[in-house]
DNA sequence: GATGAATGAGAATTCATTCAT
DNA sequence: AATGAATGAATTCTCATTCAT
């Protein structure tokens, strides 16, 4: 039973975590902490009561959202287990686009911006793509055994397709500057990565 | 003949540029021109003398960086064209990877903080890749017609090539912290690379 | 009813305001704001948490005097319309005298670094001197058609009589390098236009 | 007799001079000292090697203008003394606007931007302003014994007249921003002033 | 005598962080 | 718990001045 007190925090913080989300997100994560309390509608202070520095907001900003990434990757990872038999590389690329797509945004800040970045956030990514990676792997190793894809070590696969979406998403000024990358070129990634790794 | 006065100046202005470079590849592009002065052992206001804002210095390192990596590129690419007959895309994907690994640190920076750099500087990295996307397609079209690689479109292959060596970049801290990444990885990229787009 | 906070607050920033005004008045407008700060009894970055640039704060004590000034040249145009019958222009002179008198200095500095200025605190002396000239001009109108004042076109009367207080205020070093000028001319001065401006 | 080398040292002191004048006149005396070096075409060291500091060049420019005018000044006193009979106010009034004139561009700036002149050099007009005080007031006098003048102290005639000019001057782009104001309201300054002093 | 590279003391401004309220 | 005024170190950049050449 929470004290009226503790759901005001906790209301407070959220929407200091809101907040800095979607400012990170359109702005970049130089936007100042002053912005960001400004924007939530609380004082420059609050934002020190919630977080101890900027470094921690960071962490968690960027934690939580690799949190709900890896939730999703892993609900991701279910469904496709559960109906295995059927279950596809193409199905499973689809699902894996389709996160990204919807997060395009931070996503894309979080990998071009990554060295304004304390060094106790660059890396908390590496831990949530072995969720995805699993998954991955156990689908292309089947298909490897089946004969259908090439055998190519499972990891250098996951590492390649990752590659091209971050490619991607790294010239994201190049390739779509006006509007999201992904979406765009979804296809022609899947299609070409199917195409590399079939026999 | 040089006066000893523009030898001393030039001198000066290299001990800026190394300076700039290697801590521009060692702690990225927010380094103070205060500390890159203090570390070229030379006044603030010199850096000031030798270029006429912050902006000019990176144009100059980073212009200079990817000149040097065209030129090398450039090379590449002619020696892969007068060994013409005989030139394989193994070769090809070699002595690209030379390249990088004897870059590898500034090169890194570069792609990381690309984002983060003044517009100047952005468009150079773009015109860059171009020079090597040009030898890298003409080399995989023929072995595309002589029915060794698989029929994908050239300049997906160059972005998945090239998206393969960025994520092994980007990703140093976790697949090879404490030593060059691309050294280490440059067989299995290359392996793995040439599996996937030939038949 | 003013929380602590808010009188804190306002007196810090009216220490600021008095500084600068007391500083620009005895010293010029290129003070630093680092000066000025320190004089004040306040670190640098409060200047700036009150002030957004320099101009601001410029903007600010210029405005304020000016607006001052203008109440004052407000109300003396009033009091001499209220008595119109016997207003006369010897009173007007005094009026005039015995306002810039009791800002002397800070006038001084306006007029001598005027140009140094952002354009946004030039605009404010013009406007500021219309108002003193049509109360003028009404006044000598009237003399004019009495027969008293000379058929001069009234604004170059404002002008010669502008001309002659900022001459004095100009060359203050001069006339009286150690005490204000105005109070010390102030007679000699208005006896002087008056007896040029009358038949 | 001067050494080549004597000749060689006064003609780049004159070009620093004349450049100094130019760039003073037309930029005003914020003007760095690299850039009146750069313009007259001699390294900056040389600028301080003919004058110990900037403060020095400012007294000299300003010295060397302020004799130039003087020794105008006083051709025209004489002028106007030899013909003393004819000598008119009004010729006198011309002779000197004239010569301002002639200079208004630098004596704008010497009277708008003193504040950022040394001390030493703020004053030195004021020496100046005596030679031409000293014809002026020999023909007001005349004037006023004849009956023509008004009685009021011949000084206070001079800095009036001052006055009005100065005001122009001051004031010159609320009342002529584009082209000089002198020539422009010369006309009427001085049928103003006369019309003011004549009984 | 002339050079011009090097200097270093400022200049305005930003911003994460603290702490009395 | 929330506030927000105050802090001060850090940033880029300017410029008169010096001195070895």
């Amino acid at each position: 039973m929470k004290s009226k007190r503790q759901i005001q925090k906790e209301s407070t913080r959220q929407k200091i975590i809101d907040t800095a989300y979607r400012i990170y997100a359109t702005e970049g994560f130089s936007a100042s902490t002053a912005k960001i309390a400004k924007e939530a509608g609380v004082s420059h202070g609050t934002v020190f009561a919630h977080f101890q520095s900027l470094n921690d907001l960071l962490e968690c900003i960027i934690g939580d959202f690799q949190l709900s990434l890896a939730a999703e990757f892993h609900d991701m990872g279910e469904s496709s287990a559960s109906a295995s038999a059927s279950a596809s590389v193409s199905g499973f690329l689809d699902a894996h686009l389709k996160i990204l797509i919807d997060h395009e945004e931070f996503y894309l800040r979080l990998i071009t911006e990554r060295s304004l970045l304390p060094e106790e956030v660059q890396y908390m990514y590496a831990d949530n793509q072995s969720t995805i990676a699993h998954h991955f792997n156990l689908l292309l190793s089947r298909e490897i055994k089946n004969g259908i894809v090439k055998e190519v070590p499972v990891h250098m696969l996951f590492n390649t397709w990752l590659g091209m979406i971050h490619y991607y998403l790294w010239n994201k000024d190049f390739f779509s500057p006006d509007e999201p990358v992904l979406a765009r070129y979804a296809g022609e990634l899947k299609h070409t990565f199917i195409s590399l790794i079939t026999k």
